[in-house]
DNA sequence: TTAAAAATATACCAATCGGTATATTATAAA
DNA sequence: TTTATAATATACCGATTGGTATATTTTTAA
């Protein structure tokens, strides 16, 4: 890695976390220059525009998302297991790196999809590729018998995905984490009837 | 009404899709006297400022989908039928006057809840009523031995908020209408099991 | 160690941001 | 119809927005 890749880097985790909490709309110019320390030069020396820096971030926020699920997800051999990793991990933000303003494909989807068709596509490309990792989890499950053959995988893949998003919901909106646990009880329900 | 006060609910009705849509940070005053056809002058003689506006458009936003639902729910006297109707609603967003950016109530709370405290509360009470009636159709449900006793109405209304939002993400992410009716088919499995 | 190249900082740009004081126009009660 | 008052428009404010041309510093390979 040379000057320019460190740097770029460096600005890229500096910001993630600012555009997951406050948005494409909301985080400035000045907001990088503030939490990186450097200068507008610096940053325009190395990312051609916002949008750039913005897209960058979303793809790093992602990766850290992802790299969290599989790490975990490697210690269990059952596909039921694995599957409840993800309830391990979005219902532990403080355990898990899902760091600041919570899952970045939720945030960017709901801001992005008027707006920002760069940012929408990204976010809808990665959760087409969530919901085949989990269709092929399922099937695999069902090869060995571990899960009943009447499961409809894109079905199941694509319901889980929208409890685990919608229960993010209910909790940042309600603030009550009685509210988020009763909803990770019906996605456990949902993935113990597999 | 007099003069002030209709203007003042022109102003919301012109600002309060594009509030949905853009976001708060996303939303200019400009956007605004572009849409109504008034100037600054004219808007801040009826709003202090842009938050007085973002909140009074949040609510008549949020009001448009409450009227909507209890205008079907009341044509339906079975208590699983009334829920079927926020099915029937959240899914047919050109049927219905969710219009346009979908869910305020999503929308306000993936953007508002780390940045603007006030529209994070209000989306926050208007989730927790929400909840609070869709409990009492459950009770009633039960009450009149439609739905099982062993139904649990708090558990059973949170999933239910969690599935449709989490539908609104899906299919705002893919834009795949298939992902969207999967998921709307498990909201119908689980509204049948009760 | 040096010199060319790459990376960063400085200083600036026009445009837009949210907001306001004041002038003008429209309303509404007498 | 008049007149006081309320509502809207005009013209402006300083601050901040995203972005750039250029000067300066730091890398990096010879």
């Amino acid at each position: 890695m040379n000057k320019a890749e460190r740097t770029r880097q460096f600005i890229i985790e500096k910001a993630a976390p600012i555009f997951n909490t406050k948005g494409y709309a909301g985080t400035s110019l000045s907001d990088m220059t503030e939490s990186t320390g450097l200068t507008k030069g610096s940053i325009y020396g190395n990312f051609a525009d916002k949008d750039e820096v913005a897209l960058a971030c979303f793809e790093y926020n992602h990766k850290m998302v992802r790299e969290a699920i599989s790490n975990e997800m490697a210690q269990f051999p059952s596909y039921r297991d694995k599957l409840l990793v993800y309830v391990e991990v979005y219902s532990n933000p403080r355990k898990y790196p899902l760091q600041h303003g919570g899952c970045p494909l939720l945030n960017t989807t709901i801001e992005a999809d008027d707006t920002h068709p760069r940012l929408r596509a990204l976010a809808g490309e990665a959760v087409v590729k969530w919901k085949e990792r989990l269709v092929d989890l399922i099937e695999a499950g069902k090869a060995i018998k571990e899960f009943k053959k009447t499961t409809d995988p894109a079905r199941t893949a694509i319901t889980m995905i929208a409890l685990l998003e919608g229960m993010i919901f209910v909790s940042r909106a309600t603030g009550d984490p009685a509210n988020g646990k009763a909803v990770i009880e019906s996605i456990r329900n949902l993935i113990h009837e597999l």
